[in-house]
DNA sequence: GGATGACTTTTAATCGATAAAAAACAATTT
DNA sequence: AAATTGTTTTTTATCGATTAAAAGTCATCC
């Protein structure tokens, strides 16, 4: 059956937004919360009536208030508020680069369920969604292969990259004066400038500020099946940080240098410029990479 | 259940090969046949113990003789030897395509599932894989909905396809000359040439010639993500040469000369040559796509 | 006339079961 | 001993059922 994660998950956000009220006040109506939750009105209805049941709203129908005060404002544990699909991502990621990393290994579906205690569809699901990041494959009727997150991989991976990278940029960089995306490259050098300042403490937050730039330059000219790559590459970007700690806050320093140089040729507008920082930028990020894979 | 599509069509393949011999010879053996009908030895068996009841192969154990003359040696229906994954795509495209092309349509598995007339599980397996393709979308928890074979989807689907050809042309115009792909290239010339020559009447073999064609240029320096998005080149491209029968043969043979000249660029190794005729061929095939799409 | 309550209907996410196909193992035969 | 056949075990493809969530209906209330 369903799991409940989606109501764990409005529940917990409307603890929040509960606590952020005033003892006493009136909770807002169905609607406005099934909007502010992002989940439907039926399941909006659930969380009230638990919420009532645990005493943090009092009344009903139109006379219903709040008493964030409560300490029964308990919420979900973290983990049961994440569907199912969700979850075998994490964990499969995780055992594809911490146990078992060989290039040829099988991967077996049933196996897989076991360990981590789902449904065999739940496996083909994902490993179908998966499919298109290249690193497995799938033989009919005998189950699926593990590429191997290998040095080809990784080249393979930059050579688009940089081909779709610098397309985004040259487009960027002849945007007129008035474009929107002017602000937003500019809010974004002052969030480095920012992270670089306190680097020795926040180096960890480069990730984030890293993925939102590269995808503000793609969205100069939009393109679903760059976007769909974008998808691919943060997700590798995002596992590859959680594994390789290696080094972290010197590579994320050097990055966050090289963006700024990137930013600042934008601003110039001169397309030579602008293609020798991104080129610079993507094979040092392709340097990284390479050095946390596995041979080919 | 799992469906015995994999056995009926290893059984009508051994019905073919087996009539190719001559009455009393003996039949290969378990391993050959698996080998060449590309399946395991256990449906080999199955295949073997059905042909026999049916008279075709007589004898047992390593004394097994083959009797083609037999009337018995009737076939699986066509559609009962493909899976039923591969039937979902092709009764899928042609639903978008035929009956219902509206983008923002939305897209119900159930319905699916009851008008193709399997289980759920099979619809949405193949709306996670055809995902990728661009032309539809997840809305989590709510369905998916059909974006649209429209103008947009033409123009960034050949924006990339540009960029992709043009790398792999070029990669291939300096390969040395002793490499493989200019014998394989040449081949691919005579077939052009034998296929323009019959054209008013074989104009329909194009579109398997077009598909190996490009896909010899992207062999000349291989990319998984590169072949990926060739999948969707090839699907797509098929599946509108189904639905858009209007012109096609002129379309074709303008098509083949198209390639042609590009092959001649190819073989001259000249750069700008081969760019010229890429972006021409390329312009070409794109403006044929965007007459059959919808607005936006 | 939008918000609510109390339902009902429809649809998606997830599970577990079953038959087909593959793979592994064992016993022959040449 | 290598190739071939016979037998058993494991794994994939597919189904149908169940619950959560979304969507719809409609009477009522302020």
């Amino acid at each position: 059956m369903k799991t409940d994660s989606v109501f764990k998950r409005a529940f917990n956000d409307a603890v929040d937004l509960v606590s952020r009220l005033e003892d006493g006040e009136p909770l807002p109506s169905e609607n406005t919360l099934s909007i502010r939750l992002g989940v439907s009105r039926t399941t909006v209805r659930k969380v009230i009536a638990s919420l009532r049941a645990s005493g943090v709203v009092s009344g009903s129908g139109r006379e219903r208030n709040v008493h964030p005060a409560s300490e029964a404002m308990h919420r979900f544990p973290q983990d049961e508020t994440v569907p199912m699909a969700a979850q075998v991502e994490e964990r499969f990621m995780e055992w594809l680069l911490r146990d078992n990393a060989r290039p040829g290994t099988a991967i077996n579906e049933l196996d897989l369920a076991r360990k981590f205690g789902v449904a065999t569809t739940g496996i083909r699901e994902f490993l179908n969604r998966f499919q298109r990041f290249g690193l497995i494959e799938k033989r009919p009727n005998a189950g699926w292969v593990f590429k191997g997150f290998t040095t080809s991989f990784a080249l393979e991976l930059f050579e688009i990259r940089e081909m779709f990278e610098l397309r985004s940029a040259r487009a960027l960089a002849t945007l007129p004066d008035s474009s929107q995306h002017w602000r937003q490259l500019e809010a974004l050098r002052q969030e480095h400038l920012a992270l670089l300042a306190e680097i020795e403490t926040r180096y960890h937050d480069f990730s984030d500020l890293d993925s939102r730039f590269h995808r503000l330059i793609s969205t100069a000219a939009p393109n679903r099946f760059i976007d769909s790559f974008y998808d691919i590459i943060t997700v590798i970007f995002h596992y590859h940080y959680q594994w390789n700690k290696h080094d972290e806050r010197q590579r994320n320093e050097v990055a966050i240098r090289e963006h700024l140089t990137y930013i600042e040729a934008l601003f110039s507008r001169n397309i030579s410029m602008v293609e020798l920082a991104c080129r610079a930028h993507l094979s040092s990020a392709r340097d990284t990479l390479l050095r946390s894979t596995s041979g080919q």
